[in-house]
Formats: C-alpha cells, sequence, structure tokens
DNA sequence: CTGTTAGCGCGTTCAC
DNA sequence: GTGAACGCGCTAACAG
C-alpha cells in the first residue's frame, strides 16, 4: 500500500534540471535575477517532477503560514455559520486558508482555542459573544492580529459587528407604528453582549414613549426557549413580542399558533438576525436582517489589512436592516 | 505597537534552565529517560517564559500538523453545516485541528482544494457529492489518507455514508401506508450520487407496486426550486410529494399553501435530512432523518483509524430514520 | 541520563 | 546570474 510518492522535494528539482537547490527556489519563486531560459527549464523539470514547495518548509522559513483562524462559540449557530461562510470565501479569493474552532458556547474554551489556533496561523477571527470585556481584552493583546466580531475592546484592535441597537430600535418603532402599545421582549442570554444592546434600544424607547409597556421576560437563544415562553407571552396579554432572535421567534411562533393564537392578528411577532427560513415560515418572520455572511467578509478584509500592512482599520458598524412580512400586523382593536 | 513579544524559543528555556536543548524537548514531551528534578527545572522555566513549542516547527520535524482537512460543496448548506460541526468536535476532543475548505459546488475547485489542503494537514475529509466517479477515484489516490462523505471509491477508501436507498424506500412505504397511490418525486441534481440513490427505491418500489403511480418532476435543491415546482406538483394531480430534501420540501409546502392548498389533507408531503427547523414548519415536516454531525463524527473516526494504525476501517452506512410528523397524512377520498 | 550533531524543506544572505 | 552556506525551531540519533 504505497503512500502517495515520498514527497518530491527542492532537491530533486534541482538534480532534473542540473542547477543548485537556490536557482529552483528563486525561478519557481519568480524572483527576476534568474536567466529565463534557466528558469524555464527549472519549470519544466518542477512540472514534470509534479513538484510543489511544501508548505510546512515555507512557514517555518518565511513566518507566515497563509492561514488564519476563526473561533466561534458554536458552529450550529445560523449566524456563525453565515459569519464563516462569507469569512472563508474571502478568505479563500486572496489565496488564505481557514482553520476553524467551535468552542462549544464555553468562555474557557474560547480562550484556549484563540491561543492555540492561533499559534498555527497567521492572525484570528474572534467570536465570544459571551466573554466578559475585562477577559477580551487581555485575550486579544496575546492573539494579535485579531478582528472581533460582534465585539470591541478599544482602538488598534478592529471589529466588525452588526448595530443591534439602531436594529431593536427601527423594530420598537415599527410595533409602535402598528398601534402596539403592549409589547414583550424576550431577552437572551444575561451577560450577552447583543443583550446588553438590545436592552439600551429599549431604555431609550421608554424613555420616548411613555405610553407604551414593554416588559422583559426570561427567554433564551434556541427554537425551544421561544416555544417554552408561549404560555408567559399569552398570559402576558401583550400584543407584540420581539424575539432575541429568529430561532426563538420561530420557536414561540409555533407554540402560540398549536395554542389557537393567530400570528399576527392576535399576537405580532418580530425576529432577528433574518436567518435563512426566516422568510419561510408561516407567516414568514417579520425582523432585523443582520448581514452576517458579510461580516464575516468584512472580518477578513480587516484581517488582511492587518497582515499586509499592520494598520488596524476603523471599526465597522454594519446596519442590519429591517425586513417587514407577515408575522407582524396592526394590533387587535 | 509591540507585537506579542518575540517567540520565546527552546533555546531561552535552555538558557533559563541552564541545559541543553535536548533536554527541554525530552523533558515537555515527558520523555521518561530524564531526570525528575531536571524535568522540574525545565517545566519551571518554561512555565515562567510562557513557552510553547512552535506547531510549525514540530510539524515539520514530525511530519504531522495535527491538523486535518474537510471540502464541503458549500457551507451555506445546512446538510455539510452539520457534518463539519460533528466532525470538528470529534477531532478537537483528540486535539486535532480542522482546515475547512468551501468549494462553492464547483467540482473543479473541489479537487484543486482537495490536493492544495491535503498539503497542509495530515488527512482529508471529502464532501463532493458531484464529481464524477472515475475523477473521484483518480483524485483520492493522491490526497490519502482521505474519508468520503456519502460517496465510496473501492476498497481501501473509507467512507461514511446515509443510506439514502432505504431511506427513500420507508418513505414510500410511508405513504403507500396512507393510501397514497399516485406521488410525484421532486428530483435533485441529475448527476448527484444521492439522486441515483433515491430513483433506485423507487424503481424498486414501482417494481413491487404496479398500482403506484411514481412520477418524477424536475426538482432542484433549495427553497425556491421547491416553491417553483408547485404548480407542476398542483397539475400532476398527486396526493403525495417526496422531495429531494427538506428545503425543497419547505419550499412546496409554502407555495401550495399560498394557493389555498392543505397540507397534509389535500396533499402530503415529505421531505429528506431533517434540517433542524424541518420541525418547526406548520405543520411539521415528516422527513428521514440524515444523522449529518453524525456522519461527521464518524468520518472522523474513520480518519483517525488511518492517521494512528493506516489501516482503514470499513465503510460505514447509518439508515436514516423515517420522522412523521405533521405533513403527511391519509390519502384524500 | 545528558549534550552535541544532524537534519525536516525551504528562502535568503553572501561570495563568486 | 549562480552556487554554497546559514538559519527558521524543533526532534531524534548518536556519542559520552
Amino acid at each position: 500500500m504505497p503512500r502517495p510518492p515520498k514527497g518530491v522535494t527542492i532537491a530533486d528539482v534541482a538534480a532534473q534540471a542540473g542547477v543548485s537547490l537556490s536557482t529552483v527556489s528563486r525561478a519557481l519563486n519568480g524572483n527576476p535575477t534568474v536567466d529565463p531560459a534557466l528558469a524555464e527549464r527549472v519549470r519544466e523539470a518542477a512540472a514534470s517532477l509534479d513538484y510543489r514547495a511544501s508548505p510546512l518548509a515555507r512557514s517555518l522559513v518565511l513566518g507566515r503560514t497563509q492561514t488564519i483562524a476563526v473561533v466561534v462559540p458554536d458552529l450550529g449557530n445560523p449566524t456563525f455559520q453565515q459569519v464563516l461562510r462569507g469569512l472563508s470565501r474571502a478568505a479563500a479569493a486572496d489565496d488564505y486558508h481557514v482553520l476553524v474552532a467551535d468552542s462549544g458556547e464555553s468562555v474557557d474554551e474560547e480562550r484556549l482555542l484563540a491561543v492555540e489556533t492561533r499559534r498555527r496561523t497567521d492572525g484570528i477571527v474572534l467570536c465570544a459573544p459571551r466573554m466578559p470585556q475585562d477577559e477580551l481584552e487581555r485575550l486579544v493583546g496575546g492573539v494579535r492580529p485579531v478582528v472581533l466580531v460582534n465585539r470591541e475592546a478599544g482602538p488598534g484592535v478592529p471589529s466588525v459587528r452588526a448595530d443591534y441597537r439602531s436594529a431593536l430600535a427601527d423594530e420598537l418603532a415599527h410595533l409602535h407604528g402598528l398601534g402596539h402599545r403592549s409589547i414583550v421582549y424576550l431577552a437572551g442570554i444575561e451577560r450577552s453582549i447583543a443583550n446588553a444592546a438590545r436592552l439600551e434600544a429599549i431604555e431609550q424607547f421608554r424613555a420616548e414613549h411613555p405610553d407604551v409597556r414593554v416588559a422583559e421576560l426570561a427567554g433564551g437563544v434556541d427554537f425551544d426557549a421561544g416555544a417554552a415562553a408561549a404560555p408567559a407571552v399569552l398570559a402576558s396579554g401583550a400584543t407584540a413580542v420581539l424575539a432575541f432572535n429568529d430561532l426563538v421567534a420561530m420557536g414561540l411562533q409555533s407554540a402560540v399558533q398549536a395554542a389557537g393564537c393567530r400570528v399576527p392578528d392576535d399576537l405580532s411577532i418580530v425576529g432577528f438576525d433574518d436567518i435563512p427560513f426566516a422568510r419561510h415560515t408561516t407567516p414568514a418572520l417579520t425582523t432585523a436582517a443582520v448581514p452576517a455572511a458579510e461580516l464575516g467578509a468584512q472580518a477578513w478584509q480587516q484581517l488582511r489589512r492587518l497582515l499586509d500592512a499592520d494598520e488596524p482599520g476603523d471599526p465597522l458598524v454594519l446596519a442590519p436592516t429591517l425586513t417587514v412580512r407577515g408575522s407582524s400586523g396592526p394590533a387587535p382593536a
């Protein structure tokens, strides 16, 4: 059972072409100080041997791996799946590879994986929504170049994020415009940055609209959490619900419908993220479209800039767009 | 702007501990032929300097990178997302890293990415549903160790796959048991292996049930394709539809419902895959649950076996489980 | 048990 | 313009 032909090295090519190792290296790297005739001979030899320089050896001597790492809390989460997709394609377009690590929602793992994967790569994209701010700031120092997704850590640390605050404000305005005066917010994880941003928007809305009741209910981040919240939502007497994300909204919608509640006639529901299936529920989900894949692509651009020029770009803030579909409608009389 | 402290090398540790490089290497790698006292001194020195061996240098000399590659056709496809997730977690549990590459549904890219990523890793997991069989068999020779997902390429090439044939047979039996005698199959990509397996099951069913009409309609692989097929499905007069996958089923269900057709009263719909949202449609989707994450985890086990012992495991076939939900019901009278 | 030497495969000075 | 030598950081074989 012969393994693939024992790695043909640069020495084999040199022998075949009748030149020295250095000449092969130069020729293959397009160094102009090589006699064109020789260069051609080297290329032919390399082609005939199907030679390609070992990425490992190159990495060691060049000090770069042409690879970046991305750490996500959960590869099962549609948002991070899209971030990864956008990042992967953007990096590939620039001939970079992507090492992916799933921290399983554990902050400890996040830290460990970040430093570990960073050592095998040229830079890292970090998605760490739950990591405490002080811990995050301590961590970024040790893993530069680094780009943060949906987090910030002071100047010099590039980041890309969606503006959750303004997006939730848009949703509140949407519901208010439809006549809703009693609204429930299904909160996500307490310590989550994303949750905090949403709460800010709610605070401001309350201040500007004293006539509207916005109640908070403990929620969660997945479909089941949304479904579990259904009884409490129905009991609250609210006419509209802001769910922490689309998964929660879909779980809620499914559960209240099963209980005989009509959406949006009896209850309006709005989600967050615009995951691919949001438009496919019945009714389709009104939501704030977070451009997750674009976030990933932009994260790569930020990282690339760091890699190429070593100068951090400005933090990038992408505004989600309110996407009105069938799950929200006028408040019941 | 000081980069992270210039990589501290094994030489620094050796100096700090007052021993030679080899002793440091041995001590840190748990080589028992080291004086316990010295070993301790080395560990302390390493800890005080926050030293960790360069993965790059280790990879070069050891001939292994502790990294595997996975090539998928589309990171936006829920099935491969789950495969990646299962693979990533299983590999991480064994201290292996995962390099991911998205071929963007292009067979050419698949081939290129496979050989390219393989060179930076110890092995590769290949998801190449559309690659022609002969091309696949030629490719695997050059990238071993390799594990195939949902494909096979002769003995010696480990693979993990779902049994699409038996799963579709189960679905057909399910519909037949509900009294359906006119069924439509919404086909996927022609040249796809997965499609061929489904067609086999249909052939056999036809032979065993001459009284049942099973028509094929051109379909696709995504939500929009399912929605686009709605008029043709309704015009066919069939009482049940087998969709190529859940996305197609959901698109179809959504579209026929919008046209006033009741599911499952007027039309039964069954999908394939059991993607996370299948249980969340209204009605919830009857489908064949393909254990994609488990497929990924098992792919790692197969690859690990190859890496550890160099002996391929037997091809693994996982049977999807028929999951009956609300979208299928008795045939209308 | 420890230190010295020789590579892993390549890019890059430095002399010719 | 080209080759010989050195080094990237580490492990392994070889002496002592």
